[in-house]
DNA sequence: AATGAATGAGGGTTCATTCAT
DNA sequence: TATGAATGAACCCTCATTCAT
């Protein structure tokens, strides 16, 4: 907000090409010839900046998934409730992504499948949010809210595999322009998987579900009509 | 079965060999020296078979995935209902990534971003089951098993993104062994995102959510032990 | 003539197919493979019969001008005068030349500027033509048809230049439909160069030319007008 | 002259080097490794200047071409008469093509049969030249000192067909020394061929070519014996 | 005689990277 | 700090040619 609004430096022009290029090009198809041209600096220049091809590439997402972690930190503690939580780092998320296809291009199809990126400081911002997740996950089922055998591994893969897939099909289809986009699609989502993994009364209790033939016989045990609502009701 | 076991082509070979490297080194790292190497052909051979490195590629996952698809159809038709079904074609892709690691390293961090592949035979047979799998869900919808208003999209998202992102993951981390495989997880998987769009009373008589203070009621009610057995008691 | 009609031989085959690429492509960019196919044959098929590609290269003139050198040879003995022979010695290169533009493209384009195509048995044939061309000049200035100081080198490549240049043009065209066909040029070139090099006082009587100064000499040793009249003196 | 004499630059040093390579075993025999070894640069040099090998093989004649063109264009205006143009033209060219005999050969033999070398802005100077020649003969016929039915491209094609055919010759037989070089053959040709086209009378006073059936009546006219010399009166 | 299959040998071209200025 | 100029190091691909059958 009170950032000087000084010119780009050249690191930053050299970052900004390399963004745009590496999305578009992929990582072995961007020249830093191209590169350097795009940035209106010369080849040796980025050298200065940056040591490597791949130091280059890693260097994008250091400061954006940075700031985003950062970002996010600042929010996610005022919320109360794991869900209301995955919810707010999932969105932040499916924000920066589809705010910035270039970026959301360079991590999803060049970075994710980088192994030497999961040693990046780079990653390791992603790690964080991919951890605050897991905790919130974990949280959740400490707190009764999910299901004592809810597995936070696979709660996680659900959630963000989820979202990374609908980015990279939204990629490799042009990035068309969609009705729902992905970030209306969020709550649905979200329903689905908390709806899956909540439990249903909550903590004590024993939820039992039964097939009746007859229903009949629930008049003998079910005093209160009500008693069948469920939580799903919508 | 009454294939005769003839010594593999040298074709099969080169394949062989270059799924081994692809999978190590990522498709542009790889050279076709090394392959023609392993495969113990020389490099003119590799391109007598195969015109292009790209051709050598995408010809690598084309009778893997066309047997796949083969294969799944013909034990999808005999299940009956859209969950099964749908669980049956997750199935066959994750014994398929899990049994040939090297072959899912190639599909999901060579080949998923690279948009020619897209363009590919090879990929016409991943799309039919993806399609698939949207078919399972949109009958599903239609014949009252999931939510009239399920996003089927998403829903295909969330089946796939999630085993991608499980694979994914699993080879980042270097193909550790694990405790529950990604097989054995599918179960669990399924049943939080069925859960999650499943409709709550099914068909024929009337299938009730009961909370129960007290287990002891059930004893009024059902004679039999067993009665209380269901589909997915888990 | 008494030739039995038999189908064309493998051997025949090639060449002619080879004739044909090599005419269309160059010697450098026809491939083996190329011929082989357009033949009908298998590429080990065309080493059956020639060694290398350049000996296949070299195979293909080496019949074509052997024969026209013999046909040739049939005819210039009975035409008396030099002049005579010369022409019919063109005619004989510029007939074969456009009757088989394939062949001219190969000899002008591929083989002229051949250092090891001069070695060859199919040059020889040429060669001779080309000295046959040369006796005739030396002949013609011998019986005093030619200027003495003539260079009969020069001539000689005049005259093939002159043959060789229409036709490379003719080639580097694309061969267009030209209303006065080489052919029909030869006359008149061969008049031009004849002209050139004739001796001023034919067969019988005196050729004489004068350069008057006054016209009106003429008056007195022409008794006619228009026996003045003559641009074309032939 | 005023020129600085700086030591030749890289890309002058390639070029010299490939003229020497090309002219010496032709262009596809020629290699871009032992083209920069005798350059004195690295292959990749070679490629920074030039982007191709048959970019470089074009870019040599087209300075030479140009260079030649120009000089000729600063001398050919102030010749007066078409025949001393024509006579200029023909010594620039065999005077360049005797002087540099690399250059010749790569033009001759290299690139005179080369199709793509045709639309090339080296061949464009070329053209040029030709252009030039055949606006002199037919200015030549326009303004009388050419028969008017001589056929201009048939002329030309004399001109370049027989300079070019001599030095084709002078190539394949290893260039030898030769006696009456071909610059000294130059006149000798040009006398034939305008001798051939030449109209008999010249500019001033009536040319009349007279065939006189009794040399007798010579004495009446010719009181000097000598008025009759001349084959090569000029 | 004919060929399917295989390959040795090499060439053009590309680029990330360096370094003197 | 910035860069123009240069290159080392590879890699993909081509094809004439061979040989067992």
């Amino acid at each position: 907000m009170t950032e000087k609004h000084r010119p780009k430096t050249r690191k930053d022009r050299i970052m900004d090409a390399a963004l745009l290029i590496f999305a578009e090009k992929g990582f072995q198809n961007a020249t830093i010839t191209e590169i350097s041209k795009k940035a209106g600096v010369s080849e040796a220049t980025v050298y200065e900046y940056f040591g490597t091809k791949e130091d280059l590439l890693f260097a994008i997402p250091e400061k954006i998934s940075n700031d985003t972690f950062e970002e996010s930190s600042k929010v996610i503690p005022y919320i109360k409730g794991v869900e209301g939580k995955i919810r707010a780092i999932l969105l932040f998320y499916v924000q920066l992504y589809q705010s910035n296809p270039d970026y959301s291009a360079l991590v999803l199809l060049q970075l994710m499948s980088n192994k030497r990126f999961r040693q990046t400081p780079a990653h390791e911002a992603i790690r964080k949010s991919s951890h605050g997740l897991l905790d919130c996950i974990r949280e959740g089922i400490a707190d009764g809210t999910f299901k004592k055998d809810a597995n936070p591994y696979l709660i996680r893969s659900m959630l963000m595999g989820t979202v990374e897939h609908l980015f990279i099909h939204w990629h490799m289809q042009g990035m068309p322009k969609r009705k729902p986009s992905i970030v209306d699609l969020l709550d649905s989502f979200l329903e689905i998987v908390f709806d899956g993994i909540r439990t249903r009364k909550e903590d004590s209790g024993t939820t039992l579900y039964l097939k009746l033939e007859d229903a009949k016989v629930l008049e003998k045990i079910l005093p209160k009509k009500d008693a069948a609502a469920k939580d799903k009701t919508k």
